[in-house]
DNA sequence: ATAAGTGCAAAACATTTGCACTTTG
DNA sequence: CAAAGTGCAAATGTTTTGCACTTAT
């Protein structure tokens, strides 16, 4: 599996670095660089918070053989050494990001799953609170707080029981 | 959360008064109170945040033959109806508790699953700062915050990778 | 009777695992 | 070659669904 669908020198060359800095990265985190894994570490760094399953369809789009146990493991393993991150974002699976992403928060609407990113302080409170309870909050992990975006609240009957849940498969996102 | 855990005149009229409640409750919700639900209801006024199948074995202790979906269903219906409140506390799988246990919220120790209870106001600020940016937590719905308890936080080998998880069922639980 | 509720078995998911085969160092 | 990584298929665990049967109202 290659890189750089050719198209313009300049695009070649910085992909061809990426390309070298990612085998690089694995090779640091211990891990060979095998096409798989270069594909998954292509796929997140495109996309935002992909579920496994968006990154092995990413990957098969390119080298379509790929199991998702390879997925899962890759996903694991990079994981493990710190370059990418894991978050739940209580949607039923988990999603991956780069490590290299700045760390930050998520709402999500529980009517419409659209997720607000929060790259907020005002966790410190929060987090100051637990410590003095000998709670540690993790400062590696992005953290997801339920509720309803501006438009879902507005839309809620007063006091019903909900009702019509949406059931996107890949959220929007808003960025704050 | 006790019941009166001797087994007299008293506990059986508490036991009847609770189980009327429970049918009038449910009538009141638009179900109807089956031996199943009733059930339901008395596992999780008993237990605190159950998981699905941990309400099933309470369930099938009384009544063995009660089906995996009849519970999930009942949940569903609790659960819509206002009654009970479904928590996802990132251990993959959701608990239940009455809704009219005041809600609170959780830290849970990545490491061993140690459950810290949290009622408490450390939230405002940021459900302030949230509402600011037109989202609005979730009122009715607790949170759960990944942190490592203290004795996991000691344990912490400074810069290793993550080794040995506990992979416990039934987590402890800290009330502070 | 009519609608609500149930059990059972099968399906749908996300994810993990066993194992033989392939690639890489 | 030995170790690491892969594909495939089967297994796991949680939750959902179809459907025929039962039970309350």
């Amino acid at each position: 599996m290659e890189r750089n669908q050719d198209s313009h020198a300049t695009q070649s060359r910085v992909e061809l670095e990426a390309y070298e800095a990612a085998e690089h990265i694995l090779r640091r985190a211990g891990c060979r660089p095998s096409p798989q894994r270069l594909l998954v570490l292509e796929a997140l760094s495109r996309g935002d918070h992909l579920s496994a399953t968006e990154v092995l369809d990413a990957v098969r789009a390119v080298y379509p053989t790929a199991a998702p146990s390879t997925v899962y493991r890759t996903l694991d393993a990079l994981t493990g050494a710190g370059l990418i991150r894991a978050n739940d974002l209580g949607l039923g699976r988990t999603h991956y990001e780069m490590a290299a992403q700045h760390l930050h928060h998520h709402a999500v609407c529980v009517d419409c799953q659209t997720i607000v990113h929060l790259h907020d302080d005002a966790l410190r409170a929060l987090s100051k609170a637990l410590a003095g309870r000998d709670f540690h909050l993790a400062d590696d992990r992005e953290l997801t707080f339920p509720g309803r975006c501006g438009p879902c609240q507005s839309k809620r009957p007063s006091t019903l029981e909900e009702s019509s849940h949406a059931h996107d498969e890949s959220p929007h996102t808003h960025d704050h």
